[in-house]
DNA sequence: CGGCTGATTGAATCAGATCAACTGCTGTGG
DNA sequence: CCACAGCAGTTGATCTGATTCAATCAGCCG
């Protein structure tokens, strides 16, 4: 495995173009880390930010009665510790490892330098993170729609802006889309064949065609129930 | 109005530090666009990233037979075309002025000069992102507990987690505490009632003492049930 | 032709929303 | 100082959408 791959094994770094994937690489290091290992104490300065490459990591914080409280288990592919290495504030909480680990580090001083000298670096950064921000703004919409027709209706409209044609392909097994959104096949089926009787979407298979835009426009705002 | 105050109107640079703020707002400029006018169109380079001060404005998709696809109305204090314009691409869609609007532009070229130089400001912006990033990443996992009694042992132990002591205050009205769990007070009022007789907490107005850390954990994950 | 998997349909059940009534607290005006 | 309006919170009865359980169907591959 090279260094590059190393980087791109962190979801996070996954989709920085080879250039800034090799240049963050030259500063990354990697650490192993026995199980119990203590990898940085809650209030010390944060000196870099890590990745899981293999085994777990708990976030805990204790309280003054030493009680620990564990906030957040990590597992390989997780970056841990960013927000405060970027924010340069202290670490927020204690983090160990659960079991024998390695890990990425990346020390929060060369990576200031790198980005001052590569602002393609800090742009592609950015754009991951907006990205992803864009991303998960269009998850938490699409979860607080309550009702099934609704979150149906709303990806249905959702396909149509990407596909640009009001002939849809479900890309995935109507299960796995009835996963998507958060509901079970048997649900799905049903409320596909009422907004079919209702002249919504005509259904083929896994082919399915919007007929009336507005009307399911207006059921994903429910503003019209089934 | 300052400058600075121009750039803060922009939720996505809300939480820059002033010096950061400053040097942003110096390469900012703002535009009025009269109802109608085109910002950009699809396929053109990104020049810059836009803010929506007042008005509104809406991005679109024409399809190659002319017809409109509405992908979005954004509103005062949003940001648009970011992600094009960190990631070197060209606009994905079309924006136009739906109402008389007043925008903030900040051009791709001076932005990127001025990261080379500060890379502050890059951090800043890295920190608010992931910051960000982290929060939502929290409510999608709050949002896709499904029942009730799960999102909120969930939110006890989170507001565990932060007052760092078994004895809770609501800092929230028991109405609003209902809406931000995605429900309504009769059912909190209820959930909570049977939380407190199966011994998991006690209850006393807007005072909320956790008695049993481990079945709170055990029903967030929906391994056990009221 | 079996036998598997994905999809559909029907009947029973359940969690939560809705509707409505009631409690208890707080603050205000007579 | 009391009375009463007003609002947050609670409780009960009912209704509804969705899941669960079970049976069936369609297509596909060996």
């Amino acid at each position: 495995m090279t260094q590059t791959d190393l980087v791109r094994a962190i979801d996070f770094f996954n989709g920085l173009p080879d250039a800034q994937a090799a240049a963050l690489s030259a500063i990354a290091h990697t650490e192993r880390a026995p199980r119990g290992k203590e990898i940085f104490r809650e209030g010390e300065e944060a000196a870099g930010l890590y990745g899981v490459l293999e085994g777990r990591v708990k976030i805990a914080k204790l309280s003054p009665t030493g009680k620990e409280q564990i906030l957040h288990i990590l597992g390989p592919g997780e970056l841990f510790a960013e927000v405060p290495v970027f924010a340069g504030k202290s670490y927020p909480a204690t983090a160990a490892a659960v079991d024998d680990s390695r890990l990425l580090f990346i020390p929060r001083r060369a990576f200031r330098d790198m980005l001052a000298g590569d602002p393609d670096l800090a742009m592609g950064m950015l754009a991951i993170l907006s990205t992803r921000l864009r991303e998960f703004a269009r998850k938490i919409e699409a979860l607080s729609l309550k009702e099934v027709p609704e979150r149906l209706a709303a990806h249905l409209l959702l396909l149509r802006g990407e596909q640009d044609s009001d002939r849809l392909r479900l890309d995935l097994p109507k299960g796995q889309l009835a996963a998507l959104l958060g509901t079970i096949p048997e649900t799905l089926s049903r409320v596909l064949k009422k907004m079919a009787e209702a002249g919504y979407i005509r259904v083929e298979g896994s082919q399915v065609t919007v007929a009336d835009t507005d009307g399911l426009s207006a059921l994903a705002q429910g503003l019209e129930r089934l």
